[in-house]
DNA sequence: TCCGTAAATGAGAATGACTATCGCTTTAGG
DNA sequence: CCTAAAGCGATAGTCATTCTCATTTACGGA
């Protein structure tokens, strides 16, 4: 495991992700970079199986906390779909804001955007929703629910 | 955000159901009526103990069961948030189209419903999405992520 | 640079939501 | 009333996730 940033044009991410981590008081140690590299280069929500796979180095009981110690931080999100493993990605403002696609049969999930224009009617609609509710909103979640092209 | 049931009345609501569970060789039996009568009543996606606390009369194991059998029937939709515990409530073909406020403390979930426009600038936002993927695109899922006033 | 202390790690055990099993009970339908 | 199939429910099993704890690592002061 290397000390180094996370990658050479990335130091200004590894800046953030030790802030917030600092923020918990919590460190950014080489398990938690190189945990954080692997959900970087996956590009897409992962399980923690394919985190071990993609790095074998990593202890699956070290996955598992610093999984937990990253989502505290806010630097990475938990996404819970039907099948058996929970999935992990960089959060938002640490990368965009985007939504899921997310495949019923496998339950594997890829990430979309909505064009700005549909984003900001959706934000206005929801902001009305949440002046009329107890409910004190910090985020929204847009899902597309079918079958991806393998599974079909 | 208490959403009466749709313009159906209970003896309809019966018949679809039935219906529903026929159409997969399955029989809409006391437990199962008991069980859904129970979702029924609560008005909000419920968990397994929640609905045996609602109805002593009912078995885990039977729940359970029966709640896979219900929404492999489409008679129920299983939703899944950080919690422990899976929430079950009736499918939307037989009430009607709406969101969920997912308190992010306590897991516990309401409904909400968007008004037309708002759904209707969405859909066609998803659907310009939809075209653009390999995905096949069954449903939209929208949530609202917040703490509910209870936690607060 | 060298320590002392506190945090992090990782292998394995424990937890608990959920599923499978299986003998008993109920129901449909002749 | 029979009978065969479907449903039931108590309990045992499964497995993703969490906990435990002895060992290792790393920050900060001297």
């Amino acid at each position: 495991m290397t000390t180094e940033p996370l990658a050479t044009n990335d130091t200004e991410l590894d800046e953030q992700i030790t802030d917030l981590l600092r923020q918990s008081d919590q460190r950014f140690t080489k398990g938690r970079r190189a945990l954080v590299e692997a959900l970087l280069a996956g590009g897409r929500p992962m399980t923690i199986p394919q985190v071990l796979e993609a790095d074998s180095r990593l202890a699956q009981s070290s996955v598992y906390r610093n999984l937990v110690v990253l989502e505290a931080a806010g630097v990475v999100t938990r996404i819970v779909t039907n099948d058996d493993f929970a999935r992990y990605e960089l959060a938002e403002h640490l990368t965009h804001h985007h939504h899921h696609l997310i495949c019923s049969s496998c339950g594997d999930v890829a990430d979309f955007a909505l064009d700005d224009q549909a984003e900001a009617g959706l934000d206005k609609a929801l902001h009305k929703i949440a002046a009329a509710t107890g409910f004190t909103v910090e985020a929204h979640r847009l899902d597309l629910l079918g079958v991806c092209s393998d599974c079909d």
